[in-house]
DNA sequence: GATGAATGAGCATTCATTCAT
DNA sequence: GATGAATGAATGCTCATTCAT
């Protein structure tokens, strides 16, 4: 189901047509470029070369420039989700919000540097597309901002979240600092790892009440890979 | 403050000529549509109905699209950062890294979201715009990341931050948290104020060492591989 | 009357009003664009420049562009036939019509390649020039043709030119043969002078016919300056 | 004949693919319209509409306007040269080089007024045209000069030049004689052949020497159709 | 008389899209 | 399935022209 821009090959179909790999490298491609032109800077012949063939051949897999463009923003949103609940899901019953937090901040980040084109065309462009390519997408993204809703409400009515922090904000901004790291991020200059213990080591203390910090604290789950 | 025609700041930006503040306009109407519209989206019709003249009159004041936009970009982190200066500048002798940092991420953040056109537009457009475009913005954008350096290398070096966190990482965790307000946050949904103390507090404890925090607090566990 | 790029003043109005002055200004310098650049490719602000004044001040004294170009198409060719005009009318009566021819080619050779702005703008442009704007120069085309006409006439009938020759055909090779002059012409490369003698050689012995060669053959006349 | 694609000499125009008749006929209008307008004055409507398709289809064939003004320039003066080159390497050996400039003269006046939108358009541009338009139009236009030069040099050398004719001076006469014919000449109102032998007269006793002159005079040799 | 500021018409060029092959 | 060829709808930019000052 994941569409993934580089080599992983998903487990569900293995043997896929030609024509289900052309469409899935079109995608790819239109991904890519997306994350790096923006919207209005896709142009068709830019996605045809990088999908190596010729930009009318789009046409034979997609209505459209704007059907292409949404599906990847849709396939971005769509795919971070699954990425995360799986990740949830696989957590022990009993595992602490906190706990859960620190296990969503390592799959947001993993699937958005790992797997970038797809998420950070999606990121980056949410403000940028029109409304009309955006039914699936906000759904999607809606479902996505309700499970981080969720890991952070949890988190004040247990008490593991400052009563000065406003839910709503804190998600915002610990969102915020992950989105952008594809900004910024080298995978040159900085291991991936590292970049997720610091996520989680920033959202952990700069979230939990003094005396709970020092309380529990057993040790962060592993999160999917 | 003021916006500059060219590089010369103009401190009474009093009573400028018709002609400057034509020339504004239509600058801070660049600044809009580019925040909105991404760089290749950005139609000098576009600018010109919000500027309230026709589109070749931009030619007037500007010799290009792209000069125009280049001088955008250029104010956009040209004046955070001379905002962010004059805030820190403006600290008394002796305050604390930690605190110099409180003050920055106030600065930041009250720019951000008050004049919002200009940073988002800076902010959303700086990996879609062409290198050519960006020399000036560039050198800017380096100086600002360099004041932020600065602020955490001294925050460490004091031992105002855990020894487990890496203070590039950081700062680029942080700065993302407040560049990407801009995306999400709602003057009608929640004030500045409030928002400017969440990302205080959650950096200011996201940082600090357990001891000088609240006397605990031992180390951020290892999450992933 | 004669409009004159360069400085040489004309006998009948020697102090002309500074309005004059200026307006003489555009029209040389639209003279000089006209001749380099063509029709299409004569722009205001060109002969601005070159009149060193804005575009706009054009205005005042020419109701238009077209009105300006069509100026200088005029004095092109009118001045031409009045230079011509005089040059024979100088000549002592009874002066062959083949000596008359020989002052042609001078005037005309000597007119083009001195003054040569109006007089080429005016050849070279001849038929790129819209048919609305050419009435007048038509006119004076076509009275210039005659003169020249008349004098190879003259020429046939008095048995000074071959038999053989058609002096229609002849008259256009011989105006081409000047007419082409100013597009290699290179002062610093050959006196005017020595073209002169050239053309009205190669002119003279090329019409003449064979026993009336060798049998005069005085020398040419010298005419006007 | 053929006027080539690029610049390599197709023998055989029998069958060319459509493309590349499609491509001929956009030159083909090129050439006319750069003939009665100008550089500045060719619009690509007029050329699409001369050629019966629309003005973006020209961008299938050439990159710009501007290359496509290049080729026709240089295609003007190339097939010119290709035209005079033949017409002398016909001549049998031993051929006088006043015969050969009579071979010339014809040479250039039929392909100048038979195929006249390419020489036209080369002819009256040559000084319209911006610089860098011009490199390869530059050197043939030298090349040809050199044909024309080399033909004058052998008649001086051989006597059958008059010795007060400057060689260099003449080509420029005569070539303005024969280019300037596109101006005037009307095919309704006089044939091709008289204007042809009307100039080859000129020409000829314009430049033989007095005795040369009515010594011989044989015969005009008829040189291509 | 002359200019700064602005406009409207027009042109080169790009690009999504179509269609016959 | 895919492409060569072509088109129509923009969009950036130029330029003659206007007008208030």
């Amino acid at each position: 189901m994941a569409r993934k821009p580089t080599a992983s090959a998903s487990a569900t179909s293995e043997v896929e047509s030609k024509s289900a790999r052309t469409r899935q490298r079109i995608l790819d491609a239109a991904a890519h470029v997306l994350s790096v032109k923006g919207f209005a800077g896709t142009r068709l012949s830019d996605v045809a070369e990088f999908a190596q063939l010729q930009a009318p051949a789009i046409y034979y897999y997609f209505s459209s420039r704007e059907d292409l463009i949404e599906e990847v923003m849709f396939c971005g949103i769509s795919d971070m989700r699954s990425h995360l609940q799986e990740a949830l899901d696989a957590l022990p019953d009993g595992t602490s919000p906190l706990d859960r937090i620190m296990t969503a901040v390592e799959a947001h980040l993993r699937h958005e540097l790992e797997l970038s084109d797809y998420a950070t065309a999606s990121i980056r462009n949410s403000g940028q597309i029109p409304e009309h390519l955006r039914s699936r997408e906000r759904k999607e993204s809606a479902a996505y901002g309700r499970i981080w809703q969720r890991l952070f409400d949890d988190a004040a009515a247990d008490g593991e979240m400052r009563a000065d922090l406003d839910p709503r904000i804190v998600q915002g901004l610990v969102l915020g600092a992950l989105n952008w790291a594809a900004e910024w991020w080298d995978p040159r200059r900085g291991s991936l790892d590292s970049i997720v213990a610091n996520a989680q080591g920033l959202v952990r203390s700069g979230i939990t009440p003094v005396a709970a910090a020092s309380a529990r604290r057993k040790r962060a789950p592993r999160a999917s890979t």
